[in-house]
Parts: C-alpha cells; structure tokens; sequence
DNA sequence: TTACATGTAATAATATAAGTTACAGGTTGC
DNA sequence: GCAACCTGTAACTTATATTATTACATGTAA
C-alpha cells in the first residue's frame, strides 16, 4: 500500500506551473501533462488552493503560483493534499483487551514512537522545496538532451 | 489513508510473546489481547516466522520469540508484515506525457526524494527495538497501578 | 483416533483511490 | 444578453487493500 500519488501529482502541478508560467494553465492542460482526467487536476489544485499555494478562480482560466517555489516544501504540497492525516501516518488496531497487560498499555507505548518516525519522514520532506525539484527537471532535461546529441551514446 | 495496523499488530505480538513467555500463546489467546480473529493473528505470525522473528509450527499450540528483543527493530517487524512494498511508500502517477518538460523528467526528480523520505523514516524505526517497547509496557502499568493505588488522583 | 492447533483458501464488508460523466456557476468577448 | 469556455463539485464506476469471518486441510500428541 502506498502515499496516494495525489502528492507526487501536485509536485507535478506546482513544477508545470513555474515551467509553463508565461501560458495559461488550464486543468486540461495540466491533465494533458500528467495524463490524467482534467477533473482529478481541478480537484488536487483545489486542495493546493486551499492551503494558499496557487491561486485559482471560477471561470477563469488557468492556475498559477501563490508563492515563490523557494517557499514551497515538498511538506507544505504533502499536508496540503490530504494524503495522510494529522499524526495517523501508522494505523493502529482499535480496542485491544484492557484486561492484558498489553493490550492495555500498547497504544501509548507505541503512538510516540509512530509519531517520532512520522516526524522523521516529514523534516525529510520539509528540507526540498519545489524549486529544488524545477532545477532537477531542467538539469535532467538538459543532460538528457546532450546524450541524444551524440550518437552511440546509452 | 494510514499504514495497515498489520504493523501495530506485529509488535503486539512480539511484546505479548515476550511478557507472556512462560504461557502457551495460542492464536487465540493472542487474538483475545489484540481483540482479533485468531486467522488475523495466524497470518500476521506466518509474516513474523518467514521473517525469522518468531517459532511457530503446525499442530503445535502456541509461538514463540526466534529472537532477542532487544535484537528485534520496529524496522524488522515493518519490513516483515508486508505494509508497504520496497520503496513505494510513496504513490507515483504513471506514465505523464513524455512530450513535456515536466511529464518527461518529473518521476526521475521526485525518485530519490520520496527515497530519502522514505529513508528517513525506516532509520527512525531501526532504532527502537520491541526491549524499549515492552520495558515501556511494563513501565506504564507499574505507573498506572501505583496511580490506582492513591484515590483522588486522576 | 480423538481433540486441538496451525495454515490457508474463499468470501464478505468496508474504505480509499482514481477515472469519468454531468452539470451548476462564474467570466469574458461579441 | 448570450454564446463559449472555464472552474467547482456531486455522483457514479472500477479497482484495490484491509479486516473479519467461515470452512477445511494438515500436523501433533495424549
């Protein structure tokens, strides 16, 4: 089971958007890019809207940035599409016995533990913005555009 | 959505069997403390034995620990009960259009992200072992009859 | 051989993800 | 105003994973 790719598609979102921003962006535009349904783009730009990340408005065309993409964390773009809710990245089993020694003191033995390894993955993403991920796309790009230039080159 | 419980419910097992060490831990008395089907328990176990974790054989009652607890991780027990597939923690939308910039490059980019991410995480887990767990357990109860032994507090 | 435990297949209920259709409501240009 | 086009959103479908449950095959021991 993994993290919806709702996060790895509004990183997507947020990179086209500083790539393509002299174009208006429309959701089936975006949609295009990704290669999914324009519906499933409104809705996840929706979520980024919502936490201030890019602005969009009813019958107007095209999303853009709400914020230089030096200010955008991965960890912002991750909360705000709703992925994983607040301290609930590990699901626990509801209910163990009260009467074992266990199963009475289980869950608060193990919530901080769960809690400190969340944290751990979220200063992770906290440490990359977008603007890190714009200057890889570009750099790969770029590096991959030399290598077809030469041939025999792979 | 949150990582299966399968998680939580491994590291129950692997404390009960250590605190209950003396008894004949069935699958349904494990299932009583966990508040479970006794084939929940069966096959979590199933995960924790090829795993190396615990002894547990055919027509024999009961499991018991393969291991030290101390020699056990909470990384050991995640990677055992099978919650999430070798670094995929993080959800990928397939196949973005290769014709764009960012369709092209994106899945390459955020790659070694959600790795080190992911990383991150399972390097918290690697340092807590089922002995910090089960000398918590023990700790919490011996707090919380010593707090039932003082009427008035709460 | 009886009693009981584990292993496992099959099924159902529930939840979530992701795609799609349909349409309401906002905006712009003619 | 109205036609064209966009976003926002509800409703529905399909697919997948989780958890619980029943049923039964297989293994062990008194």
């Amino acid at each position: 089971m993994s993290i919806s790719s709702r996060f790895a598609v509004g990183i997507h979102i947020l990179s086209l958007l500083e790539i393509n921003k002299d174009q208006v962006n429309t959701s089936e535009w975006i949609a295009s890019s990704v290669n999914t349904n324009p519906v499933v783009i409104r809705k996840i730009t929706g979520y980024l809207k919502n936490a201030g990340l890019v602005h969009v408005r009813p019958g107007i065309a095209g999303a853009c940035l709400a914020r230089d993409i030096k200010e955008i964390s991965l960890l912002d773009v991750y909360k705000a599409v709703n992925v994983v809710q607040e301290n609930e990245l590990f699901g626990v089993h509801e209910q163990p016995n009260p009467a074992c020694l266990v199963g009475k003191n289980i869950q608060q033995a193990i919530e901080p533990l769960f809690a400190s390894a969340q944290l751990a993955l979220e200063k992770a993403l906290e440490n990359v913005t977008i603007a890190d991920v714009v200057s890889d796309i570009i750099k790969r790009d770029q590096s991959g555009m030399v290598e077809n230039k030469k041939p025999g080159d792979l």
